[in-house]
DNA sequence: CTATTATATGATTTCTTCATGATGATGTCA
DNA sequence: TGACATCATCATGAAGAAATCATATAATAG
């Protein structure tokens, strides 16, 4: 459902969403805690501080702190910027413009309906 | 959500159980009507036969049937041959054994557990 | 028996995702 | 200033999925 580079984003800023703000978080204690590989991750926040979601610090008490509230970004935000958000909206064979003639059509929809909102809908102070 | 290859292999199983059961289905002719690259469906669809889903005919007037009866076979008993089933058991953010304890637990569980029950009560005669 | 029609299958290539290692750039503090 | 901490970036590699190529094998018709 998500690839794994998301589901590292996620952890991540999960993780700096639930610790002191005050406190950029270490990337190398975010891939001990976490259990994500170093210089991937490395990249991974780099993406994330590009898109606005992270601020990073170097240096001596270095880091990374969220850009903006917890309460104000959610997964889908961050899921988009790892990986393609259109297969979210293809039918339940791939078919991306199904007009709703396929068998499975009708009894597909509300399951990806139930899915999209709830990306859209929890943000990531819910994540820990 | 599928794979590529569950869906090539839905989309031919699903093919078949829609045609006259007294004629054999080509490959090629699959292959064309479904836009699967010819010889990567031929070997789906020998893991089919292997399956026990389908009978293959060489030569003249060969090609493939369903091995047993469409309503026989769930979308699931596919799937699994050609993807993972474990990652359907697996929390949001890829924890397989989740005791409830993540915020998204509550919310995601039936999310996963209407898409199980789908692939699982549908049968392939309602594929087309 | 042989030409034709099909499926079967191994080898290889390509593409994407995930991961690692080494090095560069920058900020902090004594 | 200089040492060190920390993020940034580049370049490479490994693995799996998807696709292609070439050829083998089998059944049928005539």
């Amino acid at each position: 459902m998500l690839s794994q580079t998301a589901i590292y984003a996620l952890r991540a800023v999960g993780f700096i969403a639930g610790s002191d703000p005050t406190r950029p978080i270490l990337s190398s204690h975010l891939s001990e805690q976490l259990g994500i590989p170093q210089n991937y991750l490395s990249k991974i926040m780099h993406r994330l501080v590009q898109a606005g979601f992270l601020k990073s610090k170097r240096g001596t008490r270095g880091g990374f702190v969220l850009a903006r509230s917890a309460s104000k970004i959610t997964i889908k935000d961050i899921i988009v910027l790892f990986m393609n958000i259109d297969q979210f909206e293809q039918c339940f064979l791939g078919n991306v413009k199904c007009d709703g003639s396929c068998g499975m059509h009708a009894q597909w929809k509300p399951i990806m309906s139930e899915f999209k909102s709830f990306i859209n809908k929890n943000t990531i102070d819910k994540l820990f």
